[in-house]
RNA sequence: GCCGACGUGGCGGAACUGGUAGACGCAACGGACUUAAAAUCCGUUGGAGGGCAACCUCCGUGCGGGUUCGACUCCCGCCGUCGGUACCA
């Protein structure tokens, strides 16, 4: 028989609370916040304390959907609070911010079916994710939430815009400047805006008429599936030249203390490759074919060209024999998306255009051809095709009869290393691998290193092309089409774009008739003609900004929220990005090292954001230091993932597998200590992992056995402090467990293994549930270790303990300073050590701490089980292990 | 295909830098309390075999090899699960 989930919550409803969790969260956390426990000073507040160093622990701040937190929330929330709060008892001025990445499509799309502002949905839905998040005793300075539709907010996104608008990329200094510099050198106004770091460009982009939006390419296919059309179509966008700081991005990569796997997927998304460009001159034209390769030592192998679908040159170097089949197959693919024209890739497809180009290298005549297996976004749009040595070059020319030259040979001691034979001239039929140069005069019997050297060197020299770096990275499409969004600082006349005067901002979107998309890629905005007019001859830019725009920032908004003149003060930035503020420098120096180079200390969220929102948000951060904004060069020092969190069938969490867990029921039952345990109880914070009802059950009891410690109920069910509890000596026992626990739980909670520390805890509380009479001392000690995971259960013991024993507990826990263990209570002066005869087991002994080597090896050979084991054998060894094992080696 | 993570009892997971595998919790079983149940408290619990018994023996960290006195941990080769990515010249 199956119960319902429904009568699985009358049921517990119903049953009786183990312990007051449902009277006791909600007093200390109105305690808190009516006492602003958390409130965070500033530098130059009066309250400051400049002699502690700084902590910033962020979280990747939520979208604030409609259906309010899931149980993923909280995981990542609770591991920073627990980071947070330790921190705070360790000393520390502790940042801890929490805030709304509120703008968004849902938002939008529920304002087209209802016709409200999108604003009044959105405040509903943080007003419930608020709630939800104070529900769980979070510590956040709440006087610090920021939301990113704010118009305060709005204004400093666009200024930032402003700021990219107005610079450009000094590639000899490695730094974005001001535009100012080229004006002062007497650029024109045309070449200025071929160089700013957000500028206008004509591009193909995904198109959804019915959205009324482009959509970046990896939002294609869920809306495609959502039933939604999405086209390709050539629109003006503004985009942002994230390009120009490709290398920095990947080099400053290494000095973050990040997961490696997340700075190998952000350098492969930047995608570096070193090669050469070279140019073939088109036969009998003027027109030269730019490629870019990175095996420019098989140019001798370069039997045809193959130019991108789309490729300015297409039309010059066309035959009028071939035109009509060109045209053609450039129509077909023009309506397909990028996606389709990859996913479709099971057969190569392509059209001969007539025209020949020549290798620079052996002044041949090569055919060329369009393809759509190359893409107009990489490298040039154009390749020279080698065949024999490119898988997909072979597989195309195979297809369509092209000749196929070798021109390296794989080397011997390659060809004998173990591997199958059989399949290789099977799945491949070409060799992509490193070798020796053949059939190439200028560098035959040279390795490929060296033939690359060569061969670059030989273009150079004879002006035909050039070592180039590439990047995979493209410069970002940074405009939308929808109305909740910041609308771009930008205005028009004549043709020509100008930022808005920085006293008018911030821009705000006036409110509209509908919400309906205009059916053309017109954004929305234009719909609203009064206030896109600025002037007679004036119009604003209608287009918006993408959901990346706040949260490439928000971080440095915590820093000083409220901050009208500038985006965060200098002062505060500086202090809590660096650690240094004004006369403190010393103090202040110390928590950073002299490799850190600054930013959040602790910032922890899903890995879905490893690359767009980590990258975008280093690249602004990276123009803000150089512009002398910000005093970092990097944002996140240090970065950690956690994992996602799966159904109690151990699938995804969804609302169509019946299968998510809300947190506010978890609440309900068994109180949100208890889901804040649970939730770091789990497992490993990196790791995926299932959500188990009995798992909260057993964390449950758990605290309701750390409060059945100290706490004792009459006949009437009036909890009172326990009598067990005095002013006593704790036992040898108790010291022990509770100072080991001081010490696993500090290490634990500073290698965020915060499910090893909860274990530790468990155990001393099971120690304590055995005694006869407790000591008032541990037990308060015991609590400090607790704050953190439980905040209100062990406030609310503390407060009761201390009103018996206000020597041992007075005050706010979380403002108690953190206990130091002893190490002599760990100590034990008599150790039980293992015998092993050949690595196995055999007997155990206990011996003093201070016997010696040769004690132990005497004590050990005379054992019984030694003797037993060893019967008749040699003994070739003994190995000592100080303090853990004895092996005797016998034969 | 490529890249990354992972694989330990019935389950979630522990195990420091190579040194007693299975901490802690869940589930299960037995006992105490109770008229009874729930809750609580105490105990047992990797598998197989043996002993009246305290206990003893063998096997055991996905599979196959290797290094080592000793391997969950290091190396080589497979298999499987999950996540990311996709013609990047």
């Amino acid at each position: 028989m199956v119960l319902s989930s429904s009568c699985l919550d009358v049921a517990m409803s119903e049953r009786r609370k183990q312990y007051p969790f449902d009277e006791i969260e909600p007093k200390w956390q109105h305690y808190w916040e009516t006492h602003a426990s958390f409130r965070t000073p500033n530098p130059g507040d009066s309250d400051f304390d400049s002699t502690r160093p700084k902590f910033y622990v962020l979280d990747m701040y939520p979208y604030p959907s409609g259906q309010g937190l899931h149980v993923g929330h909280p995981e990542g929330y609770t591991a920073t609070d627990i980071v947070a709060r330790y921190k705070r008892k360790k000393g520390f001025n502790v940042l801890h911010p929490m805030g709304w990445d509120a703008f968004g499509l849902p938002a939008e799309q529920h304002a087209i079916k209802t016709g409200e502002h999108p604003r009044i949905n959105t405040e509903k839905n943080v007003a419930n994710f608020r709630r939800q998040l104070k529900r769980i005793g979070f510590c956040y300075d709440w006087a610090r939430e920021i939301n990113t539709t704010d118009p305060a907010y709005v204004k400093w996104t666009q200024w930032i815009f402003l700021q990219l608008y107005h610079s450009y990329f000094d590639a000899e200094a490695g730094k974005a400047r001001p535009v100012k510099e080229l004006q002062a050198k007497g650029w024109t106004r045309d070449q200025i805006d071929s160089v700013r770091l957000a500028y206008v460009d004509e591009i193909p982009v995904n198109w959804s008429p019915d959205l009324g939006t482009v959509l970046a390419n990896e939002e294609v296919e869920e809306w495609r599936s959502k039933g939604h059309t999405v086209e390709r179509r050539p629109l003006r966008q503004w985009m942002l030249r994230i390009t120009a700081f490709a290398e920095r991005l990947l080099d400053e990569l290494e000095g973050l203390d990040w997961p490696e796997g997340i700075k190998l997927l952000q350098s492969n998304w930047i995608g570096r490759s070193e090669g050469a460009g070279v140019r073939f001159q088109v036969s009998g034209q003027e027109e030269v074919i730019d490629v870019f390769t990175t095996r420019p030592d098989t140019l001798y192998g370069a039997t045809y060209m193959v130019l991108a679908p789309e490729h300015p040159l297409v039309d010059e170097i066309t035959t009028p024999a071939q035109r009509d089949a060109v045209e053609d197959y450039r129509r077909g693919c023009a309506s397909k998306s990028e996606l389709e024209r990859t996913e479709l890739a099971k057969e190569k497809t392509g059209v001969d255009t007539g025209g020949f180009a020549v290798n620079p290298v052996n002044g041949e005549e090569i055919p060329v051809w369009i393809a759509d297996y190359v893409l107009m976004s990489y490298g040039t749009g154009a390749i020279m095709a080698v065949p024999a040595h490119d898988a997909r070059d072979h597989e195309f020319a195979t297809e369509f009869g092209l000749p196929i030259l070798e021109v390296v040979r794989q080397e011997e001691s390659t060809v004998d290393s173990p591997r199958s034979t059989a399949d290789d001239s099977e799945d491949r039929g070409c060799f992509t691998g490193e070798g020796v140069a053949i059939n190439s005069p200028l560098f035959d019997g040279l390795p490929t290193p060296e033939a690359k050297a060569k061969i670059t060197a030989w273009l150079e020299k004879k002006g035909l092309g050039e070592k180039t770096v590439n990047y995979k990275l493209r410069d970002w499409l940074f405009s939308r089409q929808r109305y909740w969004g910041e609308p771009f600082p930008i205005l028009w006349e004549d043709g020509r774009h100008h930022a808005v005067d920085e006293g008018e901002l911030p821009v705000v979107a006036p409110e509209m008739e509908d919400y309906k998309p205009t059916g053309s890629p017109e954004p929305l905005l234009s719909k609203a003609v009064e206030w896109v007019r600025y002037a007679d001859t004036v119009r604003r830019e209608t287009n918006t900004m993408p959901q990346w725009a706040g949260s490439c920032w928000y971080y440095l908004r915590f820093c000083d929220p409220g901050n009208d003149a500038r985006l965060a003060g200098e002062e505060a930035e500086r202090y809590w990005m660096t650690g240094e503020s004004p006369g403190t420098d010393a103090a202040g120096a110390a928590g950073r090292g002299a490799n850190n180079p600054g930013g959040v200390d602790l910032y922890i969220g899903g890995t879905e954001h490893a690359v767009l929102h980590l990258l975008y948000a280093r690249f602004w951060h990276k123009v803000l230091y150089d512009l002398g904004h910000v005093s970092t060069p990097e944002p996140f020092q240090k970065l950690v993932n956690q994992g996602l969190i799966l159904g109690e069938d151990g699938q995804k969490m969804s609302k169509s597998r019946g299968n998510v867990v809300n947190p506010d029921d978890v609440i309900e039952d068994y109180g949100a200590d208890s889901l804040r345990l649970f939730e770091m109880f789990m497992g490993p914070l990196e790791q995926v992992k299932p959500w188990s009802t009995k798992g909260v059950e057993g964390v449950y009891r758990f605290l309701a056995r750390t409060w059945r410690v100290f706490m004792h109920s009459d006949q009437e069910g009036n909890w009172g402090l326990s009598d067990k509890i005095r002013d006593c000596e704790a036992t040898k026992g108790q010291l022990t467990v509770l100072h080991r626990a001081i010490k696993k739980v500090t290490g634990d909670i500073e290698s965020l293994s915060f499910n090893t520390a909860i274990s530790e805890m468990m155990k001393c509380v099971n120690e304590f549930t055995q005694a006869e009479q407790l000591p008032a001392r541990e037990l308060a000690t015991f609590l400090h270790l607790l704050n953190p995971f439980a905040p209100h259960i062990s406030e609310e013991l503390f407060s009761q303990l201390g009103a018996r024993f206000p020597n041992y507990a007075s005050g706010l826990l979380a403002h108690q300073p953190w206990p130091d263990h002893d190490e002599s209570y760990l100590v034990e002066d008599e150790i039980q050590l293992v015998i092993q005869v050949n690595g196995k087991v055999r007997d155990r002994i206990l011996v003093s701490a201070e016997a010696t080597e040769e004690d132990l090896k005497a004590l050990a050979l005379e054992s019984e089980k030694v003797k037993q084991f060893a019967d008749g054998k040699t003994v070739r060894k003994v190995i000592v292990v100080p303090g853990k094992l004895i092996n005797i080696v016998v034969g």
